[in-house]
DNA sequence: TGGTAAATCCCATAAAGATGGGATGGTGGC
DNA sequence: GCCACCATCCCATCTTTATGGGATTTACCA
């Protein structure tokens, strides 16, 4: 079967480097560099003007950054697979690079074959990840995915009153909807306002959330 | 130079598959396996008896699960690099291992080459991860450090009001404050209201903490 | 130049909140 | 059996908010 071409952006400064890329990907016969560049302004313009299936950028460019590359990218074709060929292996960088978008991310030293085969595990809609930089993203979903430490500190019914507030009911229809008197509400808020160390609504809710007492959406 | 050996802990309860890995890295001259279980209790028992660099589980055992593994091997051993090699390689369970304290997520196909360059990686500090769990970790990544989107939406006025009414100040407070007349807070107030389309303080900082207009801590 | 948006100020009123007090019944541990 | 804690209820008072109006200055953009 002849699928349709997998399509490419390419940009990288470093001539040597953007050659033997062109030169690797190219060997492959399903493969189609359409632009190479070696700026951040003739790639972002490959990128405003061709569609493409996979852009393969570096981080750091003579006229601007990688970053912005990539959220240009992610904008004008959202369907674009992202990759990012970097010497910049610091937690900054990958981080900045995965959450504008990218979904790959390989240091330099990788070999010729390791990225085409990293380009086809991108388009299958997997995420070919240096082992270096990887650790990085771990920490992440690690510090955020977390917070089980502040709990048992408001009671159940503590919970059910401060979800309500934040969501900004009054006393009245926190009563109703907890089917409970409205005079009942106040006790439990001055509670929650001794446990929180705090004196107001909006306060108990912005320490519930830093608390992580109160999960998002 | 000898070097202390790497010892192991491997918990797998598919015989063939464990005993084919104990082969596998036993014939690693510096590696040395201490503890081979195929069930969560006697994994539970080895990490709790037994020093050891590098833990290596299946997620699912037959008489519990390895996340708790993972969990006590954090608790009891917060040196111990953490390896899962597993079948389930859905999003749950991948997120869970990681955030429960896994540094390295290969599945079950990996060959045993790439298991032994994965141990390796893993006590170099680095995080081998199979491109295919690869994608879920970043969208991870992505969707917290993302709230880059809704910005601009309130003025800069407006956030220091906003960021006011969340450390629970009063009107009064945050004119003295931002040095203007107590008047014009409730202005400011209306607007934001008006703009994050709610009607009281507290629903507005929950609202505002979801967008990401607030940042915590 | 005219229009729009931001930031400032003012006033008034009804609604809701913050906070003090005190009180009852249930549950679970020591 | 007593004590601590939770959940519930009641009341009263003062403060703060929410919301409606209207107004001015500055600044930027079409």
């Amino acid at each position: 079967m002849t699928d349709d071409p997998v399509t490419l952006i390419l940009v990288e400064d470093d001539d040597a480097m953007r050659h033997s890329l062109v030169r690797t990907l190219g060997q492959e016969s399903d493969f189609e560099v359409v632009a190479d560049c070696a700026t951040f302004t003739s790639g972002a313009a490959a990128i405003e003007t061709m569609a493409a299936r996979v852009l393969i950028t570096d981080l750091k460019l003579p006229d601007g950054h990688g970053f912005d590359l990539i959220r240009l990218a992610r904008q004008q074709q959202p369907e674009m697979e992202i990759m990012v060929i970097s010497v910049l292996g610091d937690e900054k960088s990958v981080v900045t690079a995965i959450s504008a978008g990218a979904s790959g991310f390989l240091l330099k030293d990788a070999r010729a074959l390791d990225i085409v085969r990293s380009v086809r595990d991108l388009i299958a809609g997997r995420s070919p990840i240096s082992t270096a930089v990887a650790r990085f993203i771990i920490r992440v979903v690690q510090e955020v995915e977390a917070p089980e430490s502040a709990d048992g500190l408001l009671t159940e019914r503590e919970m059910d009153i401060l979800w309500g507030i934040a969501k900004g009911f009054t006393y009245k229809d926190v009563a109703k909807r907890l089917d409970i008197s409205s005079n009942t509400v106040p006790t439990h808020i001055k509670n929650i306002y001794r446990k929180l160390e705090v004196n107001s609504r909006s306060e108990a809710v912005f320490e519930a959330v830093q608390r992580g007492l109160i999960k998002l959406s």
